[in-house]
This record gives structure tokens, C-alpha cells and sequence, in this order.
DNA sequence: GCGACAG
DNA sequence: ATCTTGTCGC
């Protein structure tokens, strides 16, 4: 797990956070990964949505085998790998991918989404349901409202509203793209439920395949 | 030393 | 992440 840090500290050198989307992206993924409570089995699950046209273009869900334990703040070591096959299975190549988790917000300022962008080359992003590190003050209640996530003087990411009157997520940026379009884009993404959805579609197709997917021991 | 701790 | 029904509220 020290290697994991050394690693961890390695690629974060490669981390850009100066560069950002060059506009309006269309082609936006969601990735997330179920795990088996009774065995070793993941799926990993990539969906791809048109936000021109308002419609999901396509989709990629990949079974796996978990290969890293979890540990806070090791969590890419965990489902880096599976996302990575799932991407390849894409005929597309999303213009930005949104994660399951953090970006910047993390203990050594390199979460899911900063390794999986430094991995793919892709511009990513975090949107993650509770808090992790950082501190803040509760958004406003309306939708759109945010606060600051903060350690010390550093911004790491918002708080955002993503519907009035429900609890808000955790947004951070993770490889060339900046806080106000990650922001932009959860919203846009969020037009009637908490998570994007994108996020939402790829939870329930990795979840449902690990329930259809198990052969039937006979 | 103790508590916290993305998914 | 995962285990899990009903129930309160709009």
C-alpha cells in the first residue's frame, strides 16, 4: 500500500488542472462499479450521454474481478482498472468523463477522478454523495446553491445544491477541467434527480448486471 | 493514542 | 460498496 502512494505521487505529476474543457462538451460519461458482497465479482459500467440532444448514445458495462482492497484514499487502486476496460469498450470517446467519487478533494489532492483523467488523457470530474475531507458550511437550499469545500486556505471543490430541499453532493475536479464547468455540468446533468444522470444510469446497469450476470450453479 | 474514513 | 420494507411527504 506504500507503493500504492509512491504511484499515487508519481502520477500526480502528471495532473493538469490548468487546462480545462474547450466548451460546452456534448458527449458526456458516467462511470461507477458494483462489487458482490459474497464473492470477489465487480462490473464496471460506462454510459455515454448526448447533452445537445438530451439522449444517452450508448453504454458499456464490463465484469471483473476486485484486485485491490478498499482503503480511503486508495480507492482509484480499486476501480481504476475495470473503468478503464469499460472506456475501451465505448465506440465513442466522451469529450468528459464524471466520477463516482473525488478529484482533487483528498487527502494527498489525487482522488478517483484526477487518476482516472491522468490515466485516459480525458477531461473528469467528481460528484461524490457524502464528504471525505475538507470542511464547509451547508449550501443554500435551492437548487444551484453551493458552498465551498475547503481545508485551510485551498479550495477543493463545492458543495452543491443539486435539487432544492435535498441533501447536496460533493463536486471536485479532477483532470483539465476547472470547478466552474464541473459545477455547470452536474447541474446540467441533474436535471431532475440528486446525481447526475449519467451516474445514475451506469449505478443501476453495473448493479443490475451483477444480479443478472452470476451463471447459475448447477 | 483516538476517531474519521470517497466507494 | 452491500444488507433491506415500509413509510412520510409532495
Amino acid at each position: 500500500m506504500a507503493e500504492a502512494e509512491r504511484i499515487q505521487e508519481l502520477l500526480r505529476q502528471r495532473l493538469d488542472l490548468g487546462g480545462h474543457l474547450t466548451h460546452a462538451p456534448t458527449l458526456v460519461a458516467g462511470v461507477d462499479v458494483s462489487y458482490d458482497k459474497a464473492s470477489t465479482r465487480l462490473v464496471g459500467a460506462a454510459v455515454v450521454f448526448d447533452l445537445r440532444a438530451g439522449v444517452e448514445v450508448e453504454s458499456a458495462v464490463v465484469p471483473g474481478e476486485v484486485r485491490f482492497p478498499y482503503v480511503p484514499g486508495l480507492l482509484a487502486f480499486r476501480e481504476v482498472p475495470i473503468l478503464l476496460e469499460t472506456l475501451d469498450r465505448l465506440g465513442t470517446v466522451p469529450e468528459v468523463v464524471v466520477c463516482d467519487g473525488y478529484g482533487i478533494a483528498h487527502p494527498r489532492r489525487f482522488g478517483l477522478a484526477c487518476h482516472l483523467g491522468v490515466v485516459t488523457g480525458l477531461p473528469t470530474f467528481g460528484v461524490a454523495k457524502t464528504p471525505f475531507v475538507a470542511d464547509y458550511a451547508e449550501p443554500g437550499v435551492r437548487r444551484g446553491d453551493w458552498s465551498p469545500l475547503r481545508d485551510g486556505d485551498e479550495v477543493l471543490g463545492r458543495v452543491l445544491r443539486t435539487q432544492t430541499g435535498v441533501k447536496p453532493v460533493f463536486v471536485s475536479v479532477g483532470h483539465r477541467t476547472r470547478l466552474d464547468q464541473a459545477t455547470a455540468l452536474t447541474l446540467d446533468l441533474s436535471p431532475r434527480y440528486r446525481l447526475p444522470e449519467v451516474i445514475r444510469r451506469a449505478d443501476f446497469l453495473s448493479r443490475q448486471a451483477l444480479r443478472t450476470g452470476p451463471p447459475t450453479p448447477r
